[in-house]
DNA sequence: ATTCATTGTGTATATTGGACGCAATAGTAC
DNA sequence: GTACTATTGCGTCCAATATACACAATGAAT
């Protein structure tokens, strides 16, 4: 994409990607307690959702892959594609700078969303914005088209998900305490939990691994460092990992 | 679409119909104890699943639910949206007759799934098909492209809304015995359920109405008949309809 | 050493879920 | 009509789970 020249990209474009596909994605990161979204600064000034367009030999995942690579600098990233926005009118308001451009026309978008570690991500800019930067989730500017209600149903669709699939670890650094974890659910889930169910809750889902360094530095008691197990993630799931009926 | 030649939709559809996008239909249906999806024959004799193409100025939902009223003869369906595929090679051996067709492109396919009452459909094939019946779920013969697939998610996707969204009864006529329901959410599940917990379980969530009329006929004791209540249910919706967390 | 917010672990209680008992009932057999 | 049988409606009991809460241990600050 670095080497499209913008012209080209509005006047080729399609042949290149699929005309009315595209796809917008819902990046989470997780800092000072609280849930982020990453936001690029349209060049008409106004913010949007990293996005973008589906190549024609290359499936929807990837394309969100791509994206998510570009905007991050990351990869093996959590991703979970979420909705497919359809509405005629979902783009109003649209104002692409060549009218008879591929990119005028009507878009269907699938979304997908993804939880990265924020603290490792890199934001950049795509050809078509200035500005690529976190905003907190209950912050967001004024934002084109549906994007607003995309980000709703991500964050719908997150706090559905994690009722049967722990995945906010995926938010996290490597090493995490229990605290640190709860509070990532408590602002998830914008609602308070007991200190010591959470725990019992989590260590009872037998896929993390307990350290035995401590988090030091605090100002009270240290408490332990957790890490992710895979393998014992991959048992459990095996084993069914609660769910319904 | 009666009206529109085939050779027209082949050669000019695409002034009609967006391309690169179709809509998959999974239409379950439940009749003698078995859990029933609505196919059609393709012109080139495989069987395939309902579907139908996006009009440029009409919505996603909107073209799933004109093609669920076509095939079926039906409106006012329960409908789902639950995956969008959109692997570049979901569509491998694809065979349109006319080779240049919009038709003969590559595709992605937004899934719905719709609930239907059996007795009431009365199936319709399409211009692109002779032939429009009921298959039993475990029996669906080989199908084109990754069709198998999406009924598989649609049926993944069933299962995992039923946990909290007691949708079944969409399945059933107006008026339906608790062993009926019963057997259909034993059939969707593929498992037995315990009768007197089912019992229990349906009515805690106070969303039906006990009739004064039972099922006669039957060798044994007649059960009361129930009827689903909107009222009733939208009022146990904003209470919070047993959720996690 | 004392203080204090925080952490790790445990218990007590309430709620839910699953297994099962039993009387009532509608048709069948005689 | 009477006995029989499979099914239904309603209930109880026990286990599993969820929730509320108690208390000692800890580590930095004073």
């Amino acid at each position: 994409m670095e080497t499209i020249h913008l012209k080209d990209f509005y006047q080729r474009g399609d042949q290149v990607f699929l005309p009315h596909v595209s796809v917008d994605c819902v990046i989470f990161g997780f800092h000072e307690n609280q849930l982020k979204v990453l936001l690029l600064k349209w060049k008409g000034g106004q913010w949007c959702l990293p996005g973008g367009f589906v190549k024609h030999e290359e499936s929807v995942d990837d394309s969100a892959v791509r994206t998510l690579e570009e905007r991050t600098g990351l990869d093996h990233i959590y991703l979970r594609q979420f909705y497919t926005f359809g509405h005629p009118n979902r783009e109003k308001g649209k104002k692409i700078p060549d009218a008879r451009s591929w990119v005028n026309k009507r878009f269907i978008s699938i979304g997908y969303y993804a939880l990265v570690e924020f603290s490792k991500v890199n934001p950049q800019p795509d050809i078509l914005s200035t500005e690529c930067r976190w905003w907190d989730i209950n912050k967001v500017p004024a934002l084109i088209y549906d994007h607003k209600e995309i980000i709703k149903k991500a964050l719908e669709s997150l706090r559905m998900d994690l009722n049967d699939h722990p995945v906010g670890y995926n938010l996290l650094q490597e090493k995490f305490t229990m605290p640190e974890l709860q509070r990532l659910y408590e602002t998830i889930l914008d609602e308070s939990l007991d200190r010591r169910n959470f725990q019992k809750r989590m260590l009872a889902l037998e896929i993390f691994e307990r350290l035995k360094e401590r988090r030091t530095g605090g100002a009270h008691k240290a408490p332990y460092l957790y890490r992710f197990d895979k393998k014992k993630y991959e048992r459990a799931l095996k084993q069914g990992l609660k769910q319904g009926w």
